[in-house]
DNA sequence: CCCATATTGATAATGATTTATCACTCTTGT
DNA sequence: ACAAGAGTGATAAATCATTATCAATATGGG
């Protein structure tokens, strides 16, 4: 059966504790806090698992890898930091984008981007 | 100095005619129509001397290579068929966005990208 | 406590896209 | 028309993120 490791333990936290999506490089970084010898491959298998099992999507932007964040969350949208690259999630949404799309094409989602700094990163 | 080749004539076409960003195949394929010998490492070649001198942007889209289009188009977005992949230009936008971020975020522009199915494919 | 085995970590392998190489070809200034 | 050298095509090689491998380790039911 399944069992309860400090790995996987240590990735969940990561993912639930940071209150923004993250790579599987910075899920690393974050879990090796409590787990050091953690391998990269430990957090892509555990991200697999967790994405099957629906407790975690995958946050899929332009040009870069995937991030990753606990599922369940309302419709919401990203902010990618220029800066330092960190991704974040806001709340919020200017709604049915469908008028955008001209006759004979049928909008089913859209998904919104915003660029820029974060509060932590020189205002550029 | 830099010559008119029939390639770099096939290709510069393609975008320019093409009224949609096109994918590093799919200019491949389309210029192959006036120069049947044409290669793709020339594709890649002039697509980043195009996109050097200006001339041509890339489109990044979440999850996907990115897509080519001419430069100089005044703001817009993007719709991408979930059924046959191709990537189609919107005009209109909601316009500015930057009530999404929290205090302390600056927000400089925003990506949106629609997602549904084009009027050559099944409405799915 | 013990053992079957699920899990891990290090790393090799993969897959997909993009770039470099190099001998040959075509463009262009003269 | 000619020659210098920019450009091309085929393909090897480089990237880069992700996955597979496998010996060693740790979990947890009995």
């Amino acid at each position: 059966m399944e069992r309860s490791t400090r790995q996987r333990q240590a990735i969940r936290a990561a993912l639930r504790e940071a209150n923004r999506p993250l790579s599987p490089g910075e899920i690393l970084e974050y879990a090796r806090q409590q787990v050091p010898g953690l391998g990269i491959a430990t957090v892509y298998r555990t991200i697999n698992a967790l994405v099957e099992e629906g407790s975690v999507v995958a946050v899929e932007l332009p040009g870069e890898a995937a991030r990753y964040e606990m599922a369940g969350k309302s419709h919401h949208h990203h902010f990618h930091c220029t800066s330092c690259g960190k991704v974040f999630e806001l709340m919020g949404c200017p709604g049915d984008l469908s008028w955008l799309v001209p006759p004979g094409f049928h909008a089913e989602k859209h998904e919104i981007v915003l660029y820029g700094s974060c509060p932590n990163c020189p205002g550029a």
